[in-house]
DNA sequence: GCGATCAGTT
DNA sequence: CACAACTGATCGC
């Protein structure tokens, strides 16, 4: 293989420039304190916490990416000329920290955006947005690397703003409950800080957890005593049906995880009014307890589902992914030539071009004022074709699932090794080969 | 002790 | 069941 390559959350060996979107597990993989094979680019935030997932890190091996500048680096290329690369970092708006990457080069302009949520009317992503369309603004975007976690129609979920304030609902309808949440090592700090904002309270967290807020700048929003706050944030990981048992044969407590399971819709594209509240239709089953739970003659503006899959237990629709419609707004706002997925799930993997395809295309400035008239023909015909490709996909998943039933039921009684085979491949690209055309692969 | 892989959790 | 993000066990060095 030949050397002279940018790797993006990718961490073998043989490139010149390593770069980190974000300090996930899932993109870190492969690199531990101990790395030495070159520089690693990242944000300054993700400096700023680099040494508290990684004690020992050379820390002269990190080079700091200014949001919203460029920065050029000069590679070898194998003949021994050397190569100007540029490259950019924009807020990704997944994470503290996390940024998309546009790099500039001889290969053309590529777009790497890592996890992102491209969520509309906020501030943030109004600023990120901008930046964008000023780095793209002369080029056009050969390859957008996507976060196509949720590439498909039928990921459908509101903007972190409504599931906090759901959330919040949650709370004030449990007056007398402590209040136990599921987090990660890093991510949902806004949903903290709303719930701590709009009930005035302190939320308590597990103590790595506080030293990371304070590293992130929140000094007295959080805790480690549990018995100023009814409110506590806990790890994900540690926190199940069986916790919340326990929990409650000392005092009521309810659990919500802010995270995304069955947000999936089975029949959305038919009669399922979208806009009738899960809420509603819950509570007229009689499914919330009488005492001050959540009212159905409240305003009827969630879409996302709340569900209570336990006494105990809620799941509110909160993605630090980008829904699907934000994936679409982003493709045609930047234009593309190609996409090309970075998430390989297991199962129902989607190419990304098979639903936005449509999307893709030339981006020159002069063309996107213009197609401002036209926008809405050619919109249409994209969901046109949208809607049909999701007949097909939909018969797709349903073959996958039956295939991998099928393959369940041949090997019953066993522990499936074939199932580790399915399981998520690792992110991040090799993006860039000096003396060839661009060249993208999956690690 | 380290890294890689696999298994299993919510 | 689905997914992202994570821990923990095990193996080879």
């Amino acid at each position: 293989m030949e050397s002279g390559l940018i790797s993006v959350d990718r961490w073998a060996d043989g490139s010149q420039a390593y770069f980190l979107t974000h300090l996930h597990s899932d993109h870190t993989k492969g690199l531990s304190s101990s790395w030495a094979k070159g520089p690693l680019f990242c944000s300054r935030l993700t400096a700023k916490l680099f040494p508290f997932k990684f004690p020992h890190f050379n820390l002269s091996l990190i080079r700091i990416l200014q949001i919203g500048s460029w920065h050029t680096l000069s590679l070898l290329s194998s003949s021994g000329s050397r190569s100007r690369v540029q490259v950019m970092a924009i807020d990704a708006h997944h994470c503290p920290g996390s940024v998309m990457l546009v790099f500039r080069g001889e290969f053309g302009c590529l777009l790497y955006t890592g996890d992102f949520r491209w969520e509309a009317n906020c501030e943030r992503a109004a600023r990120a947005r901008d930046m964008l369309l000023g780095a793209i603004k002369d080029e056009v975007v050969d390859i957008i690397y996507l976060d196509n976690t949720y590439c498909n129609p039928s990921y459908d979920f509101p903007s972190r703003q409504v599931a906090a304030q759901q959330v919040v609902n949650i709370i004030l309808s449990h007056p007398e409950h402590d209040i136990v949440i599921g987090i990660n090592t890093l991510g949902k700090e806004d949903l903290l800080l709303h719930i701590s904002r709009e009930l005035k309270i302190k939320i308590c967290v597990w103590p790595e957890r506080l030293q990371t807020m304070h590293l992130l700048g929140f000094n007295d929003i959080f805790t480690t005593n549990t018995s100023i706050t009814r409110v506590r944030a806990v790890p994900q990981y540690s926190f199940s049906i069986d916790t919340l048992e326990a929990l409650n044969t000392m005092h009521p407590t309810i659990g919500i995880m802010p995270s995304g399971l069955p947000w999936v819709k089975k029949g959305l594209q038919k009669s399922e009014n979208l806009y009738s509240s899960f809420l509603t239709s819950r509570s007229k089953r009689g499914r919330w307890s009488a005492n001050g739970e959540v009212r159905s003659d409240q305003p009827v503006t969630n879409i996302g589902l709340i569900e209570r899959f336990h006494e105990y237990m809620y799941s509110v629709p909160y993605s630090d992914h980008s829904n699907y419609a934000e994936i679409k707004e982003f493709v045609k706002l930047v234009r593309p030539t190609k996409l090309k997925g970075i998430v390989s799930s297991s199962t129902c993997y989607i190419e990304p071009m098979y639903y936005l395809g449509p999307f893709c295309g030339v981006n020159r400035p002069a063309q996107k004022l213009h197609s401002k008239h036209e926008s809405k023909g050619s919109v249409e015909r994209a969901e046109a074709v949208s809607t049909k490709s999701s007949f097909h996909n939909d018969n797709f998943e349903e073959s996958e699932n039956k295939r991998i039933k099928t393959s369940k039921v041949k090997s019953s009684g066993f522990r499936l090794s074939k199932f580790s085979g399915l399981r998520r491949m690792s992110r991040g690209a090799k993006i860039y080969e000096t003396n060839s055309p661009v060249k993208a692969e999956k690690a």
